[in-house]
DNA sequence: CAAAAAAACTAACGTTTGTTAGTTTTTTTG
DNA sequence: CAAAAAAACTAACAAACGTTAGTTTTTTTG
């Protein structure tokens, strides 16, 4: 019962397949066109401009995971809990569109000028919440005395993985994928 | 007292730093010819190819962290001590030259379809190396009982940030990220 | 210092790029 | 079913691309 796509969304779901593959400046709308099953010249019936598409693509998913983030820092969960929320988050997200997300974190660089500021704009928001959640865990003695900065970008970084590898039928389901990375994140390797 | 540098050096030490920036598809010949102070047609004197030069860092990082593997895997030491020794020699590779380490991580998409296979074998085989490791603190009973390509993708992805965030200057020494990341990977987060 | 080699230059090449204009076909609508 | 709207097509544009050819300047060498 799939949902009836629009051009336009088909282009971009296209597109994010093809991006991720080979980065968005190395793909010609001749390209893309033709995996779409059209001529070059009729994907301006549907889109703006290549620039438009890529700027859909980052900003749908920057937007989602900001949506997201308020739903945890509202619970009043241990901040233990909201880190292993926010790595669900994280994981289900990626495997929800592995190819818009891969897209978003590696080809942001190639938005425009503008565009780019907004960009870095909106993930330094998002990595300050993150920030602060880890924080408040060392304050509350739940954390190691960690430095900050690294304890975020570990964090954030160690699931990017996830966007290149994870297909499904993996013979690793999803559920068991966040127990693990859970498992690594919050207990690290030491047994 | 730096040493010569040789023209091509210099080209592709230039290149690797605008690759980093702005991605190896989006950077022309013509910008980078600018930045080492020549017309685009003269860098044709010191280089055979754009796809040379993404070759010659591609391999040359490729090759370093190949190069330093045997050396761990040889000492008498425990795993825990193993892994130690492994995230000490990727956050000083990144260190070592943050450019190069980046653009190859990033851009080896972009390389020719022969060396494309090339560095996709490399960088199995290190993995594999990698991963075996982990079996063997596994085993040992040293590490959790964890997926080893889980443990593995996470232990190698959670590095990859430092490429992208290390400058000379942060307020953060060399060796008290590798303390905090050894830290975090081998402990985790919980107290 | 003259000859040889290296490295810069200008000019231009053939392609590929994103995109527009104008036309024809297909789909939707009253 | 005719009119209108949407979406495909062909053709072509100007700009940018990596690269080569040929020439001039700079550096190295005997």
């Amino acid at each position: 019962m799939a949902k009836k796509q629009s051009k336009k969304e088909i282009i971009i779901q296209e597109a994010a397949i093809i991006f991720k593959q080979k980065g968005y400046a190395a793909t010609s709308m001749r390209e893309l066109a033709e995996k779409v099953g059209m001529e070059a010249a009729s994907l301006y019936n549907h889109i703006r401009s290549k620039d438009e598409i890529l700027e859909e693509i980052c900003f749908k998913v920057a937007n989602q995971y900001v949506s997201h983030i308020s739903s945890i820092e509202d619970t009043k969960e241990s901040n233990i809990q909201k880190l292993r929320d926010l790595i669900q988050l994280h994981v289900r997200m990626i495997i929800a569109d592995p190819n818009e997300v891969s897209v978003a974190n590696n080809d942001w660089k190639n938005l425009s000028e503008t565009k780019k500021e907004l960009y870095k704009t909106i993930r330094k928001g998002y990595e300050k919440r993150i920030a602060n959640l880890i924080k408040a865990g060392i304050e509350a003695g739940e954390f190691k005395d960690l430095n900050v900065s690294v304890a975020l970008f570990t964090l954030l970084s160690s699931l990017r993985w996830i966007e290149l590898w994870y297909k499904p039928g993996r013979d690793i389901s999803p559920e068991q994928l966040e127990n693990d990375l859970m498992t690594l994140l919050i207990n690290g390797f030491q047994k």
